[in-house]
DNA sequence: GATGAATGAGTATTCATTCAT
DNA sequence: AATGAATGAATACTCATTCAT
């Protein structure tokens, strides 16, 4: 019956049932209890309550900052990347959604030590983003009278909102969203210069030129 | 000495502590002991400490939405008014900030009967914001290739997520910050017809239509 | 029926207890259970456990240095004031028999902060037995071949180690235990000069005499 | 590496650990850690931590009555085995000081049927000491005035609070301390009769007849 | 003989809430 | 209105012990 190792099962469970009622929400005796082991078998695999909210956190912002790398290197114009990390983030949605929840909501609680170590890694992402717009301002792809630090930050509060609204059963996916804030994000920023390339990553883009 | 009444003394030592340390970070205790008052104190003035979690979330709210709704009532164009909205954000910023986090971080464990009052108004003012999106779209101001209630969740997100990285001791006002974000948003959905008015709104249209 | 307030209730319980099993051998729960109160009762009056054990060291110790000082200040002779601090040790035993038990059997696991507190009195009492020694010593009355340090820990010993055997219902008082221990101790120190003196306060010190 | 037996080992991790943390303040965990085993490693060779417990007691107990009596037999005299008892606690502390510290400070936390087989022991050390003392008396070298058994305990408390205080790297080393407590010993005993013979034994008699 | 994952009863402690004063 | 002593259910965590490998 049992297939999964233990601590991967905890870990499954723990994360759905801090999705649910949040982490203060949720005691280790019902995650145990749903998980079908012991306090024992809990606190054997982990230091702590607070070791596991610090586990769910890393494996989520580890995977994201993973995809958008990959996104970054698999492309080499900052529209592209640009679109690129808006769509790696539809992945990320896709596999970590309840991670996701948790991550945003409880984070505060985590000790200093595990929030240091994930704030490392938080940064790094923000870093990645703010680098690719940079460079489209640069290079004249991106409108440069918008700072790229709040620009970043508004995107950034964009995608991670979904969090909050998205429904796995409503009628868009996570991926037409994606495109839509592609879409969006793409239009607040692109210069007449970048427009050709955006054209072919964005539809709308080409109604929009062919009107004007 | 203590010149406020007990109730605001308390609602407001209960909100920085929260603030800095989550509402299950913060003991009743913690609350009467810096406030200078008593547990009778505190439960003669709040049924429970889920009831204060609840008024701050109200007081909030509220506000937000009221100040949104007199944007909204204030000037009769979409473009004037998306632009006020955007800047009434900022006056509920400026006075509630704390509240703010508050209500983002914590309003997952207040009891369901309070949760579904605090539903309402926050459906309310997503709705206020909807509205002045499908009008501009319905004038021909806004493109109509992007969504309305994507779009607003968008707004929203990037707004909202300013709690999260807004820093009163960092470069830029949040007033500032609020410019920024009313360029990219109306960048991102402004048509040809609605620039002229938008020129008027936001500085870097006048550069961009020149330019052109 | 319960006319003692709370506090004390559960400190006589506890050391009661702790004389029996031990302070690792009892629980909160017993305790609380047996003193007719509560978890809450409890940790209202104690920060912990912990603290009870300090509580219940100091009030033994405090009174133990109390009684020797009051021995000390009463008489002024080096012989008469070691009868009278070895005689004070008796209404201790009588008053804090079970305190004595658990201040020696546990005193390891007191916390830090609370060790060094004790210790500091631990060492006033030592020292005003040292300094008798040393005095009786200068005047002629005790012999100096024997350093005042050891000779100190020698009768301490002597006196502490009386909790491990000490029976109420034995054959012997405390009373007739500690004159015994005065005729040894006397007999252990004195010289010629002081034998005078120690006549009139030891009974074997005359048949001593005479017989010679 | 590691020579010797995962028994002795483990036992000597223990007590070491025991003796600076106490019995309760060391976890199975950390003995078969600290000892380079594992918990298996551990309940192979013993059946529990409580006998455990009293293989540290037992090792010591037996050893002090073996030291006592060799002492014993080795003299003919009470007032040479007297002070050759005294003498074999000196090479009981330099072997086993550690076990010392936990058989007094823990041996209240046995399980009953270990108790009793220490108390066996224990016992049998006491008696050892009595039985001198009495045949002093008997013989006219002790003062008959003070109760063998009570002057027993004296001195067995003297002796076995050196365990609290004892430094090794102190000044004295537990042989000049064990000559101080001969000289109290002795004075407190002697008779007139005694003496001679105890000049012998302890430097300040001679001084002190020849005084005289 | 040896391992270490798993157990689960037991522990100290916290904390929102009540209520006699 | 205000106090703070008292409550007791709930919580995170520990640890001696077992057992399949």
């Amino acid at each position: 019956m049992k297939k999964k190792p233990l601590k991967e099962r905890i870990l499954e469970t723990a994360l759905r049932l801090f999705n649910e009622k949040g982490f203060h929400g949720v005691s280790v005796e019902q995650i145990v209890d749903t998980a079908q082991t012991s306090k024992g078998g809990f606190y054997h695999n982990f230091k702590s309550k607070d070791e596991l909210l610090y586990q769910i956190h890393d494996v989520f912002i580890t995977y994201a900052i993973e995809k958008a790398q990959e996104a970054y290197d698999e492309y080499k114009t900052p529209i592209s990347r640009l679109c690129a990390i808006l769509h790696s983030f539809t992945k990320v949605f896709d596999v970590y959604q309840s991670h996701i929840t948790v991550f945003y909501q409880e984070s505060i609680y985590l000790s200093n030590s595990f929030q240091s170590a994930i704030n490392v890694k938080r940064d790094q992402y923000r870093y990645l983003l703010e680098q690719v717009i940079q460079e489209g301002q640069k290079l004249g792809d991106f409108r440069k009278e918008v700072p790229a630090n709040i620009t970043t930050m508004a995107i950034i509060g964009m995608i991670n909102w979904t969090y909050k609204w998205f429904d796995q059963k409503g009628p868009l996916t996570m991926e037409e969203i994606a495109d839509i804030f592609k879409d969006l994000i793409l239009h607040s920023l692109i210069t007449e210069q970048g427009k050709p390339e955006a054209v072919k990553l964005v539809k709308s883009f080409s109604r929009n030129s062919t009107t004007r």
